[in-house]
RNA sequence: GCGCCCUUAGCUCAGUUGGAUAGAGCAUCGGUUUUCUAAACCGAGGGUCGUAGGUUCGAAUCCUUCAGGGCGCGCCA
């Protein structure tokens, strides 16, 4: 149940039926009727456009358009005890007890389902998708987190979603990675000097995996790499992803199913997915130029398969064939790509980060492509975690092995935190991450600030000898809600709308800005209680008045299911 | 040269898709604890919403111009 939405039908409703008295000719913009909250300093449940709306395309005055809609909403719906018109024709109204009861009593019964948007959609998210040749690093837990959040979101609107993560374990990267493993085996074994390149991995973990790989087999003298590349490879990329799998989970993220580029490629998918594109001339061979703004000697403009994704958007069509005749790793990905479209569901999303822009629209165009334009995909990316250290800019390299790893992190800080902050802010701006800051356990962390909401909650429930179940009575001949109480519920009503916005725009941030703000009125209403003994909740171990009850009820309600689906913890105490 | 993202208070950011006097946190200054948890609360100051135009009753929000910052621009993955 969303109030708003449920009024926008019911006033829009009134105006079609009695458009004559109204004199209304032009119906044609009812879509852009919105119901939403008032800004608070005016003191009103809920404030309607429709006068602004509709006096503008019949042109009639707003106000008194405003003021005859007004007349037949007191005189047809009995849910408003005062309606005002307001600025340049707001219609501002104010709930009766009755009607507020009711909308209470309503939320008391749906409980952790309140804000639950029936729908019924098939998903597929794409995210992390990290390397297989090392640890996670900071950076690749914003889109870990960003990606579950999201699919938290969705389920909890009642979609089906499955969560995907694609192992990049085929081509040159993975034999230069093996390559590194070999190099510390030789180090390890032979004391060989490890004589680092730009092409491998010089990082501790590499040892940690070479190691493992010894103990488990300990007859293998590895002296030749090509000899050994199979059986490298293989354990190599095993060791990485459950070094990755383990981050993940540590963060409280799993996915549903990893989707390996080797089996993409053995099962001849992309083969598969390019004949069915050449049916439709998106792929031909041709030749490409090479890229504007640089010179390169090494360019070889020779024929090759091309994908025409230029026809769906794209800047440039896109080479599926390297000059040796390989697939290209986009080639690849279009082959996993129509492996997910041939899985039907209706919508596919993927998290990247902020170094992958530059391939969103060629990934998209081929979704567009295999799919007939049946299948939108939908690429978000994460712009760049910066992380500061001693005042300084901390650079990530996963090359140069001196990155911040996830597991650096968790070691220094709380999946709590972690997952807070990295959604507290949108996927399209930057996070400045104070690697220092986290360290101190600061209590700016917003987090901590959400959490003690609820402890205090929870203290209350202890008291009273009660929880969340508690059955409230409510009558409507004395219910009256004081000032704070009024704020929150108001905010109350705002839930199913943030939650809404949230999954339909793919922007689980607005969760925790709204619950800070929830708390935020929470804390200033109990901190009343301290200067003045009336807003009290508790006299005498009993709840002074069913409202107040109601009203923290419906609190700690929200504020679980926001943190449930942020995926934070809530202690009963702190 | 091209594409995507960003530009709102001293700093870090929200801003319900075109609405009312643009909001938070941090920082600064000043207050609040015989308590249902002070990890909290209250108050004050602080703004040309990057620039210049356009669209209309109405723009931080939509269109265009320009400037600044970030990421990317393989036939790498």
């Amino acid at each position: 149940m969303n109030i708003f939405e449920e009024y926008i039908k019911k006033i829009t409703d009134l105006i079609i039926k009695n458009q004559k008295s109204l004199n209304l000719d032009n119906l044609n913009d009812l879509k852009g009727i919105v119901v939403e909250n008032p800004p608070v300093e005016f003191n009103f449940d809920l404030s309607c456009n429709a006068g602004l709306l509709l006096g503008k395309i019949n042109r009639i005055n707003p106000i008194e358009l405003s003021n005859k809609i007004r007349d037949l909403i007191l005189k047809e719906l009995k849910d408003f005890e005062k309606v005002e018109i307001a600025g340049p024709g707001f219609l501002n109204l104010k709930l009766t007890s009755e009607s507020l009861i009711l909308n209470i009593n309503k939320i008391l019964k749906d409980k952790e389902y309140f804000g639950k948007k029936a729908t019924n959609n098939n998903y597929n998210i794409e995210f992390v998708s990290a390397n297989p040749t090392g640890p996670m690093h900071v950076g690749h837990c914003r889109g870990a987190i960003y990606g579950d959040v999201l699919a938290n979101l969705l389920k909890f609107n009642g979609n089906k979603v499955t969560k995907e993560y694609y192992i990049n374990d085929y081509g040159n990267q993975i034999k230069n990675f093996a390559k590194s493993v070999f190099l510390r085996i030789r180090e390890i074994k032979y004391n060989e000097k490890f004589i680092s390149n730009e092409d491998l991995y010089p990082g501790e973990y590499i040892k940690d995996i070479g190691k493992k790989i010894i103990e488990l087999n300990k007859n293998e003298k590895f002296d030749d790499f090509d000899q050994s590349l199979t059986l490298l490879k293989k354990q190599s990329l095993k060791h990485s992803m459950e070094l990755i799998k383990s981050d993940l989970k540590k963060l409280g993220i799993e996915h549903d199913i990893f989707f390996s580029e080797t089996d993409l490629v053995e099962k001849k998918l992309v083969d598969k997915a390019i004949n069915q594109l050449k049916k439709n001339n998106y792929v031909q061979e041709g030749f490409l130029e090479a890229p504007k703004g640089e010179s390169d000697k090494t360019w070889k403009k020779t024929k090759r398969l091309i994908f025409k994704s230029t026809l769906f958007g794209d800047d440039t069509d896109r080479a599926m064939q390297k000059n040796d005749g390989t697939w290209t790793y986009f080639a690849n990905d279009v082959g996993y790509h129509m492996d997910k479209v041939n899985r039907k569901y209706k919508y596919l999303i993927n998290v990247l980060g902020a170094d992958h822009t530059g391939y969103t629209k060629r990934i998209t165009a081929a979704v567009s492509a295999l799919s007939e334009n049946k299948v939108k995909l939908n690429c978000k990316v994460c712009q760049l975690v910066k992380l500061y250290k001693n005042g300084k800019p901390f650079k990530m390299s996963k090359r140069a092995g001196d990155f911040i790893s996830a597991q650096d992190l968790l070691n220094e800080v709380n999946k709590d935190s972690i997952r807070f902050m990295m959604l507290n802010r949108s996927n399209d701006v930057e996070i400045d991450f104070d690697f220092d800051k986290v360290l101190e356990k600061s209590k700016d962390n917003p987090v901590f600030y959400v959490q003690y909401a609820f402890a205090r909650i929870s203290s209350i429930f202890r008291t009273l000898k009660i929880d969340a179940n508690e059955k409230i009575n409510l009558d409507s001949n004395e219910f009256s809600l004081n000032e704070n109480e009024t704020k929150i519920l108001r905010k109350i009503f705002e839930w199913p709308k943030i939650v809404e916005t949230a999954s339909s725009k793919y922007e689980p941030h607005k969760i925790p800005f709204y619950l800070y703000e929830l708390a935020t009125l929470f804390h200033s209403y109990w901190s009343k209680g301290n200067k003045n003994e009336r807003f009290k909740f508790i006299d005498d171990g009993k709840i002074k008045k069913n409202e107040t009850l109601a009203i923290i009820i419906l609190v700690s309600i929200v504020i679980k299911r926001g943190m449930n689906i942020l995926g934070v913890s809530l202690p009963d105490k702190m």
